[in-house]
RNA sequence: GCCCGAGUGGCGGAAUGGCAGACGCGGAGGACUCAAAAUCCUUUGUUCGAAAGGACGUGUGGGUUCGAGUCCCACCUCGGGCACCA
């Protein structure tokens, strides 16, 4: 290479022109259409043990995107395509969740049918997607609200109604007045509804449930076997709320009924001076049934509960109140007859709907024997070092729930209150009084809903056979086409003749079951439906399900926490146990992204600071938009859009494309595979991008975007530098080829176009992911930090290797060093290799 | 109230117990331009100093360590989860 034939640097910098704009309007849609019509991202071949299994939580088609799934997919498109180019074969399909209320409502306000208005935003959100460049498999494309579809979800539902898993009764259950339907638990939100934040209402009604609690214990113990941020396994650890104790009996007075408690607290057996039900609880509705009083008692606690419940919120105070009953009980330890109440304290779902109140143990009994003048009995005495005063009836505050020695209980008097609990839990079972129990708080989950635009329940009810499945070759159970969404209440059980049929068992008059299932039933099984969503003839393949569950990386959102993630987990355990495959988890691992916010808040439509994706990739393109995302910070934090930069990213990426066309236009006539500039700084610009490439690779494990970014720009800063310096050809191809390669995934459009500019056939994302040259990462000379006393005085610049010994006899010719060390005793020197020296005056 | 998590420049954020502030945004100055935009270059934690250089600095107060943004204890503030769970 000539020098004559190098255009000067700096001229062509200045003047560039004529290196062609940077517009990725106008090479990125072209690009995206190619991608689709090349079918870029179909896997093909088998599902084996092999193919990678990526999924994002599938979007629910309320509109057109919004910021927060740009976010999301932008984060897992990233992470898929550099596993892509990392040699893993990905599989990578995309669909709707897209049964929900707002299609039903915009159905009863405008009259629109719910289909046309949910499959009209699928379209445009697919428009979208495409257009920003997310690498998702088009053929394996689903919907939730197909009938091909949730035929297979109401599959689901009969293979755990036929195991026992599914069932019905009636419960007091959340009742959302906006949403005119029931909640499961887990859509009870601060007691307001997860959707519409109304005020829920407990209401006694029949209604379909999954039994979650028969997974209580393994949903729990294979927490730690899953990869999932310690954040959300605590919020289900805590969701499920296992605590052990002990289940034991306390008689009537009478002698007539045996009530059983649950108490976490054996130990206090001798302080329970009285004993409360939860209003409701049988025992109470049986013998209070015509004393005066009771029935305005129920009526009050249950309007007074939901008031009081958000009058108190967040003040840790919250009134007891009850009701004396006309009986009372006895303590089967101290033999003595003790007050029954009824209390709304006391919850009927939550243990055994009765608890033995021990008011000097247990905040709420205490506050509840102070209202009214009950005992406190002492039954603990601190431990050693303990204030007694806060143990003694007579001068306590608030009970005391600390450990000790036991008091006042008999032959247990002495024990510690860990050998107590042990003790008379022993005594209990030798006296068939009681056992050794686990409770736990998490419920079964309440499925039926009383909306249309859902799976409806595949139940025929037949006065004569009961609740009957049905049968598969009818499935799916159809939404009928004609309802009326005009009326109060649910539209398919005001539907005149859909729901007379005949009982598949006896051929009698049957009548459909006309709930709906709740959308998360859906979604608990839709990453098994991927496996084969165009097969009619059964949900998923066995074998490819052996193959590919658990899913190998899930990203999304950790509002779900507690509900699609939960819901999952047990509907894989409840598939596994009837026999469908062998996994025993839906997602291996899991990427919580944080939210997009504005100005510190959630972008709401309500609030009208919604800022628009199309609104930035209109302005800038999508690789700026995936980018800016990306680099605002890592993706589990939160992002203020009022604080990132979409315009500086879209300076720098044009700048990265000025400066590739540079180099492109610099060794246009020469041999790439030489190059230019002194030997110096062509291996210093080498050495700059082999420790970034090692870096990065890292980075792109631990899904730290924001830094490969960063170090992304630090090439571009090095190649430039290099590029000043007049190193061009091999070296600076290099550079930025790598650099390209390294930011493919994340801004797929730009690396595409100039991958191709280069002179490269075939798109940049199907090439391999940079290795580092091991030899350019050994470094022959390093800085060393010399501090004395831990401060810093001097920095220098050494030959790699050096012994403690030698490093100190060149740190004491300095003169910075020597000064600090004038007159001063040397007591002690620490040298850690290659980095710093420390000494010890 | 209980349980988590987090506090670093004007801002977003970097930092296996070993050079705090990488990278970028914003700001300042300059080059190019008739001018502006775009682009390029320099500079940018605070403070003392003409400079060389020094001092201070990761919410607050203690501690461990040769050495702490990082580990431990207490507190403050913010964010999240749960909320009568016996």
């Amino acid at each position: 290479m000539s020098e004559n034939t190098m255009p000067d640097n700096t001229m062509s910098e200045q003047t560039q022109g004529d290196v062609p704009a940077y517009e990725p309007n106008s090479i990125e849609p072209g690009i995206a259409a190619r991608w689709v019509e090349d079918k870029a991202y179909e896997l093909e071949g088998e599902l084996d043990d092999d193919t990678y299994y990526a999924l994002t939580m599938f979007p629910y088609p309320s509109g057109d995107l919004h910021m927060g799934h740009v976010e999301i997919f932008s984060i897992h498109d990233a992470l898929v395509r550099q596993k892509r180019m990392l040699g893993l074969r990905v599989f990578n399909p995309f669909g709707w969740d897209a049964f929900g209320l707002p299609a039903e409502n915009a159905a009863k306000k405008r009259g629109v049918d719910p289909a046309a208005w949910t499959y009209a935003n699928i379209e445009q959100q697919a428009d979208s997607i495409k257009r920003l460049g997310f690498s998702f498999d088009w053929s394996r494309r689903l919907h939730t609200c197909d009938p091909e579809y949730y035929k297979w979800t109401q599959w689901v539902f009969l293979q755990l109604f036929d195991n026992e898993l599914a069932y019905r009764k009636e419960a007091m259950v959340n009742w959302c007045p906006g949403c005119q339907t029931v909640l499961a638990n887990e859509q009870v939100i601060g007691g307001r509804c997860e959707r519409s934040d109304d005020l829920v209402v407990r209401r006694p009604l029949t209604q379909w449930f999954f039994r979650t609690t028969h997974y209580a214990q393994e949903l729990l113990d294979a927490l730690p076997t899953i990869d999932w941020p310690d954040r959300v396994k605590l919020m289900q650890r805590n969701w499920i709320g296992r605590s052990e104790g002990a289940e034991l009996s306390f008689r009537t007075a009478d002698g007539a009924d045996d009530v059983p408690v649950f108490t976490t607290r054996p130990d206090t057996i001798f302080g329970a001076t009285y004993f409360v039900f939860a209003p409701e609880h049988p025992v109470v509705a049986r013998r209070m049934a015509d004393e005066p009083g009771y029935e305005a008692f129920i009526e009050e606690v249950q309007l007074r509960s939901e008031i009081e419940r958000q009058a108190t919120l967040g003040s840790g105070q919250i009134a007891k109140r009850g009701l004396r009953l006309n009986f009372d009980m006895v303590n089967p330890f101290t033999g003595e007859n003790i007050p029954a109440y009824a209390a709304d304290y006391v919850l009927m779902d939550y243990g055994t709907g009765a608890i033995m109140a021990v008011p000097f143990g247990d905040q709420r009994d205490f506050e509840f024997a102070q209202a009214n003048g009950l005992e406190i009995r002492a039954i603990l005495a601190p431990a050693d070092g303990g204030d007694p005063a806060a143990a003694d009836p007579t001068t306590m505050t608030e009970a005391y729930t600390e450990y000790g020695i036991v008091t006042n209980s008999g032959d247990y008097d002495g024990l510690s209150t860990a050998d107590a609990k042990n003790k008379i839990m022993d005594d209990l079972e030798a006296k068939a009084w009681g056992k050794r129990t686990i409770n736990f708080r998490l419920r079964d989950w309440l499925v039926s809903r009383q909306r249309s635009w859902g799976p409806p329940v595949p139940i025929i009810h037949c006065e004569t056979c009961g609740p009957q499945g049905v049968p598969v070759e009818d499935l799916p159970v159809r939404i009928p086409a004609d309802l009326n969404y005009q009326v109060d209440g649910s539209p398919l059980a005001m539907h005149p003749t859909w729901k007379f049929v005949v009982c598949p068992l006896c051929g009698g008059e049957g009548i459909r079951d006309t709930d709906t299932l709740d959308t998360f039933v859906d979604s608990s099984w839709y990453f098994l439906r991927f496996l084969s969503p165009n097969d009619n003839t059964m949900p998923w393949p066995k074998d490819a399900a052996n193959a590919m569950m658990p899913v190998d990386q899930y990203t999304g959102g950790v509002e779900h926490a507690i509900l699609h993630l939960l819901y999952a987990r047990f509907v894989v355990k409840a598939l596994r146990d009837i026999g469908h495959f062998t996994a025993s988890e839906p997602f291996n691992a899991l990427l919580n992204q944080g939210q997009v916010i504005l100005n510190g808040s959630a972008m709401s439509k309500s609030k009208g600071n919604l800022v628009q994706p199309f609104e930035v990739v209109d302005l800038y393109g999508a690789d700026t938009t995936r980018a800016t995302i990306l680099f605002a910070s890592a993706p589990e934090d939160d992002i203020d859009w009022a604080d990132v930069s979409p315009s500086g990213m879209y300076k720098w990426l044009g700048k990265l494309w000025r400066q590739t066309m540079i180099e492109i236009a610099a060794s246009a006539n020469t041999d790439v595979a030489d190059h230019t500039g002194s030997a110096e700084a062509v291996e210093k610009l080498r050495r700059a991008v082999h420790t970034r490439i090692a870096a990065i690779t890292d980075d792109y494990a631990k899904h730290k975007f924001n830094t490969v970014i960063a170090k992304l720009m630090e090439i571009a800063n090095s190649a430039r530098e290099a590029a000043a310096a007049g190193v061009h050809g091999a070296a600076q191809r290099e550079a930025l080829e790598s650099l390209l390669l390294m930011l493919a995934p994340i801004a797929p459009f730009i690396t595409e176009e100039l991958w191709s500019r280069l002179g490269h056939e075939g798109s940049i994302h199907s090439q391999i992911f940079p290795v580092a040259d091991p030899a350019l990462l050994v470094k022959s000379s390093t800085t060393i930090v010399v501090q004395v006393n831990g401060k810093i005085r001097a920095r220098l610049t050494v030959a790699v290797g050096l012994s403690a010994g030698d490093t100190e006899r060149i740190a004491r010719e300095d003169d910075n060093v020597a000064a600090a060390l004038a007159g001063v005793t040397v007591k002690n020197v620490f040298h850690v290799q290659d980095r710093l020296l420390n000494f010890v005056v």
